[in-house]
DNA sequence: TGATATTAAGTTAACGTTAACATCCTCTCC
DNA sequence: GGAGAGGATGTTAACGTTAACTTAATATCA
């Protein structure tokens, strides 16, 4: 019907002119609070719908000095940790009625600083970040901690005085897959998605490593491979080709292993293209451990034995943590909370009797 | 060191009060504009660290009247079809220096309304929604539109006269899907995921219905199955059960099909748990088509005969048809892009050679 | 040498709300 | 019938910024 100009919204003060009364009585009526004649009240709702009238957010936040929203900052959204995770911390805080809003960030400091600062910007009453860390993503994550947001980050390092953490215990997950192998009988394991120069920054590989030295199992240097030549940092799916890869060069050593823990499920599914390619046998050649029990390991052929990591509990956690800390019911040293990780073995370690 | 009391951020005026300058100095300063002496500059910046000052979004985006920010709503994030399209849309927004803020909203009504109002009460500059459409969440989304609110909808119903739309050609990607398999030779061919009744809100439905008519094939309704007694719309990963039962009911059918073509990918995947189960071989026996090509597609065993759908262009598209709208370069009738799926053909259809 | 830029500030008045307080009117109830 | 309670408004002053304008000092040039 009418020319679709993008006139100016019409404002609180707008609809109070037209109604004739004063902008406060629009604002009762608005929100439901105070007193206000139930025929006022009818006459400011017409004028409301006729005028399309919708309430700035920014005014009334900026008044109010609450958002009532929570930012959630992830890296790779494609990959199941991270869906999961956003879907658990959603929950929680609609159940006492926060609002989400979630950021991506590509693995990159730049992207990382942008979705804290957009978040920050439109002052979310906190903020629960979930990216890999890196030294300029967390500088400003400190400063935005200095500066008073309440702060969680979810599997991930980051030390703040202010600033709670929840994890897996992804050392223990590690042991565990590397134990499971070790109790199969294997003696030359691998490991794939990371090089060994990474084992400080990745608990998993620890793990790794901590069971091989338990048993008196070596470690060759050989058998931990990651990507060459570049950070071992990529997204969900493309660590795919980093397993598939990886794998290749296992199979090509003159002594190859006979079962491999994978860091992830991607990269394990890709670790069993290859040695399907390759022609051998899973896991009579070789034996596969992913981790994270991603929907994916349900589907692979054989079905992955990998290492389940609560993310639902991860993220009430995260949300819970976060929810004290905005409404200041605590005021405590910041904590820390590792979850147990669960084995679950499938017919990638252990065939179907 | 200093006690973690949560004191009251500081704010710009009184960084200016600090340094001994008016609050407009201090904020030429902050935004790089204007004109401000290196002594004065550096005298602020040594205050605004000192005192750990953040901008007010709030203030600063009520003031500009725009918060050069976009808002998302999916429904199941944990869908890939909404992780790629969320990261295609985030690509070209921050491409353009505009910030993703994403919603999720679990197929609920009440849900999707308390994302496009949380966003919208963010002062968003505009909208992109690719939830399933329902009543009262359009309804609430028509109120948006007409509020002035630029809106792009994606692979969702929604007629407005200021609002564009971008999906795929589910109808002839559906189409296609099916007379694969009637050129495979299949004349009894079930479909997966929906049932008859929702023929009208389907069009993945219509065009297997077409390609049927189209081959002189008969209807038979038995051999359209979804979840009975209740709505179709469900998460992503639980229409994997769907598939299982509807599968189960159709191989239970005095007559059954030689072939299935499913809603989605998930759903073809609990179809082909039920087929192995039951002792049948894919394609021999029945062979299963796919719509969505996820990554799950590749590592079903056989790999998965599937439509897909250019969720990155769609992505694309309507972040740039969303731009155009907020940057008012085009004030233009409300615009429709329907683009082309491709069937890729595997090994549950075909078999290898 | 005056006229005109340029630089470096400061001042004012919003942006659209709402908390806090003030006003006035109408009932009750002892 | 006067005190007190409650209902229905209005007024004022922020919330923290910045656009637009003003002022004033210094530099530049014909």
């Amino acid at each position: 019907m009418s020319r679709n100009v993008r006139r100016k919204p019409a404002t609180l003060t707008d609809v109070a002119a037209t109604v004739g009364v004063a902008p406060m009585t629009v604002s009762r009526v608005i929100n439901g609070n105070g007193y206000v004649s139930e025929e006022t009240r009818e006459k400011v709702l017409e004028a409301v719908k006729k005028m399309n009238y919708r309430r700035n957010g920014l005014a009334r936040n900026l008044k109010r000095q609450k958002t009532e929203t929570v930012g959630l900052v992830i890296g790779d959204i494609s990959n199941p940790f991270s869906t999961e995770l956003a879907n658990a911390v959603r929950e929680s805080l609609s159940f006492r009625g926060y609002n989400l809003f979630i950021c991506i960030s590509e693995h990159s400091a730049k992207e990382d600083i942008a979705a804290f600062d957009s978040l920050v910007d439109h002052n979310v009453d906190g903020l629960i970040v979930a990216t890999r860390s890196n030294e300029e993503g967390d500088e400003r994550l400190s400063e935005i901690a200095d500066s008073g947001v309440p702060i969680v980050v979810v599997g991930r390092d980051f030390k703040h005085d202010s600033v709670d953490a929840v994890s897996a215990d992804n050392f223990n997950g590690g042991f565990e897959a590397t134990q499971h192998l070790i109790d199969l009988g294997h003696k030359r394991i691998g490991f794939i998605g990371a090089g060994f120069e990474n084992r400080s920054r990745l608990k998993r590989l620890q793990g790794y490593l901590a069971a091989l030295a338990k048993h008196g199992l070596s470690v060759d240097e050989r058998l931990i491979t990651g990507r060459k030549g570049t950070s071992d940092d990529v997204p969900g799916y493309s660590t795919e080709s980093i397993g598939y890869e990886g794998m290749k060069r296992l199979l090509s050593l003159p002594k190859r292993p006979t079962a491999v823990f994978a860091r992830n499920d991607f990269t394990a599914v890709g670790a069993i293209s290859a040695v399907k390619e390759a022609g051998l046998s899973i896991p009579q050649d070789i034996a596969v451990v992913g981790f994270d029990d991603t929907p994916l390991a349900l589907h692979t052929m054989p079905p992955l034995t990998t290492v389940r990591q609560p993310m639902k509990i991860q993220g009430q956690l995260a949300a819970e943590m976060l929810l004290r800390r905005i409404t200041g019911e605590v005021e405590p040293e910041a904590e820390e909370k590792i979850l147990d990780c669960e084995l679950i073995i499938r017919e990638s370690t252990v065939s179907q009797v």
